[in-house]
DNA sequence: CATGAATGAGTTTTCATTCAT
DNA sequence: TATGAATGAAAACTCATTCAT
């Protein structure tokens, strides 16, 4: 699995390549720094600056800084979708296919921490301009077709058909946020997912064990 | 569980008390405001608007906005320590302090979204600053202490002690993830907890029907 | 006449009358240097700088530069509709109402070459904008008055009551656009108002000479 | 009376007439564009894209856009000069000279209020630039040449030899100023012009009835 | 202390102009 | 010569912070 979140064209020497890969330098560029710095905090002439080109060359290939983040938050989104929609289309059985997709998500973020940085940051940009109200619209399409994909599972497991998209959004908010978190609070990435595995069991004893208790009380 | 963060101070009219009043209203309105416009995108005279002080005022309180933020912090923290930590003291059966302690946190958020949508925001500051590295100080020390109270629970359910940390982690990001994406995405905060008990035993078993399959392998 | 295009406020010491004066030296700076360099090429830290003033206070005292320059316009049209307004109250004789006003237009851009170059260029601006949009509204409401006013000599004169807007447009325009080239052609300020009376009365007879000519054809 | 400026070039095919007509069209754009929008708002890019080619071509005819605007004001100068011409040279009663060329003028602008549009926003350049020299430098040319021209008329009707340019810059101040609020004001630009012949001789009436009165005193 | 006016460094965005193809 | 991508200087506007009253 390579780092890249979109597959790099054809790195040719043409005009049109050289344009298009100056245009991947700055997604590139711009996912990291963001992910490093914040969305806010990163200036557009550092991304610039990292990916080689002028500064006045960033708003030829995008509207708008803001339009910038909906792009990248797109294509990390697409990538995603790219990675998991196998699992739906030949679903195995009902009871794996959470666990598969979960393990999906977690280790998509876990190797790529900017792009959970990149989601978590891009909910909170002001959803009144135009690029936020897009990156939410995309967001809520993505949780959409997540929960479409898991229906089959969360039936078989009992789970309300219409909170469906409350377990997409359970899955996607444990993926990113706990790669947004660690490496920020000096966690190592390296967290092997079995521990994760480990982790969801644990929880769900945990849970259970308190079950007739708290949960169905007050 | 009333929505304020911090106890309020016996409600005199002397000096120091209206201005420990004041205090006390810029550090809600600043709660409120960033948890809906977002840290950075929130004004320094937005918060003393709806304080209904002057601006001026703000800085005789907080040494900096990014302090501000930092206080803001502290006092989430001191107040969700306050309440997990008598679940510590009196430990009852190690097996059921973690589903405890997971249903505080969840509860805490869901009744304080702005809470969470703080904490998310405050972890990706500058961290150069003087108050985006306290932050995180701040942040890590809660973890530090949630994961020495969670110690024994973690221990009995044979999970490494080194990864103590972890465990916190994933508590917190969780429930921080939750209701930061959820008010953000048209989620209703409604969602039962019981709700949020039965996806954690579904996750589980989900994973666990993949054990030696993809955890392992790959 | 004074040259200041508005009443100087009582020139105090205190708080609010230090504000004022700086609104006011802004106003002045502003129109002298707008006439000069234009309302385009013309930036507003120079304007601040001409001003005393630092660039960020522009903005506590005027929106955008913009609708600076709409209450510049308005400014400008106030002060010359008080000085028209007695001649139309009290009117004399209709036939002689045009002269008097023309009058005072004539010799009110001739004093303030920038206000008439001021109004030149704001009815260029870009009516997209609220404020473009209220300068042609406000510049509409002034030719509106003014042909009122005209209206009994206009009648008296046999000038079609329907195109009573073109004459007031007249003197506005002729009286503005003598102002505006001259100086900028090298032109002397210091035409005697009578040369422009004799001017007048020669385009007339000129004018009146070709009747039955090419006025009637075509 | 075509509303082109300049008279078209015999539409040939041949590499050196493409070019020819490719400039020809970049101006007649211009002028529209400019008189439309406002020289400076008006972008080298919204030029080539109405004359159909790529904004690269703009540099290959022309110098800088201050350069263009330069041509283009030569270009109008140029026709209206060659439209005024012959009435000096054949003069006819000096009586009648000032009316004839007056309602050329008047004409002029009224069917092409681009032209008045861009003369009046043409002076307001500023004059550092070696184009915004050249562009003044143009206008005064025009003036000079008018006031030649006009010189046995004014002689005739008494006017100061030594104020033959004031009476040049009254005509072109006139005529441009009038089509220049015009329309942005709202007026239609179909006010006949006999009614402009009565407009002249009415202000010189009302300038005489005052004659003795503000226009020696005061 | 509280106030709110003043400040100016900082950031996005625009657009005339250049130049490799 | 035509093209259009790249460039970077410039300019409006923001807003945390300071400070005189």
């Amino acid at each position: 699995m390579p780092p890249t979140v979109t597959v790099a064209p054809p790195a040719s020497d043409s005009r049109p390549g050289r344009r298009a890969a100056a245009r991947q330098r700055l997604l590139e560029a711009g996912l990291a720094l963001m992910a490093e710095k914040g969305v806010q905090a990163c200036k557009v002439e550092e991304i610039t600056a990292q990916a080689g080109v002028a500064k006045g060359t960033f708003f030829t290939h995008f509207a708008s800084k803001e339009s910038f983040v909906a792009q990248l938050v797109a294509s990390v989104l697409d990538d995603l979708s790219r990675r998991v929609r196998p699992l739906g289309l030949t679903p195995g059985e009902p009871e794996s296919l959470l666990g598969a997709v979960g393990s999906v998500y977690l280790r998509y973020f876990q190797l790529r921490p900017a792009a959970a940085a990149l989601l978590v940051q891009a909910v909170g940009l002001d959803p009144e301009g135009p690029a936020g109200a897009a990156i939410r619209a995309r967001l809520d399409g993505h949780l959409e077709a997540l929960a479409a994909m898991l229906a089959p599972a969360a039936a078989h497991l009992g789970w309300p058909a219409d909170h469906g998209r409350e377990l997409a959004l359970a899955l996607v908010a444990t993926a990113t946020g706990f790669f947004w978190y660690g490496p920020r609070l000096g966690l190592t990435q390296e967290v092997p997912l079995n521990l994760m595995d480990r982790l969801g069991r644990m929880l769900a004893r945990g849970l259970a064990a308190r079950e007739g208790g708290q949960a169905r009380g007050r």
